[in-house]
DNA sequence: AAGTTGACCCCGA
DNA sequence: TTCGGGGCCAACT
């Protein structure tokens, strides 16, 4: 237990359940926090993505959108319409910064990963 | 060391 | 219905 212990950080814990998100499907952050154990800590989540780009693995944060289904994070990618762009990509479709369909294309990782 | 900020969420008026 | 404020916890200045 000396030098760095098996601790993983907030934001690996993250991006893991951002990482197991599928393709075409879309999560809140508030969902993110809860499985994580933290539903108040919904903030961290999208701070969290902040930091993605240090993730060595890549973060597919454009399928995190806040509980509305507004693409509130579209402005802090690398390029502005990137995280429509990367939606549509994936089949879903984005009007006024918002994902159609939100409630059928959300995807809860509290039961996909078992959060009881 | 202390204060401010923030890719949010919930509740009251 | 829209608007405003509080809470939460960690990073940043």
């Amino acid at each position: 237990m000396s030098d760095t212990p098996e601790r993983i950080d907030f934001f690996e814990q993250v991006w893991q359940v951002v990482r197991e998100i599928p393709p075409g499907r879309v999560t809140s952050y508030g969902a993110i926090a809860k499985a994580l154990g933290a539903a108040k800590s919904s903030r961290m989540v999208g701070f969290a993505m902040n930091a993605s780009h240090a993730a060595v693995v890549e973060v597919p944060a454009h399928r995190v959108v806040n509980r509305n289904g507004v693409l509130t994070g579209k402005h802090h990618f690398p390029a502005p319409g990137e995280m429509q762009r990367k939606l549509e990509a994936e089949g879903i479709a984005v009007v006024d910064d918002r994902v159609q369909n939100f409630e059928a294309l959300f995807w809860n990782p509290i039961e996909e990963l078992g959060g009881d």
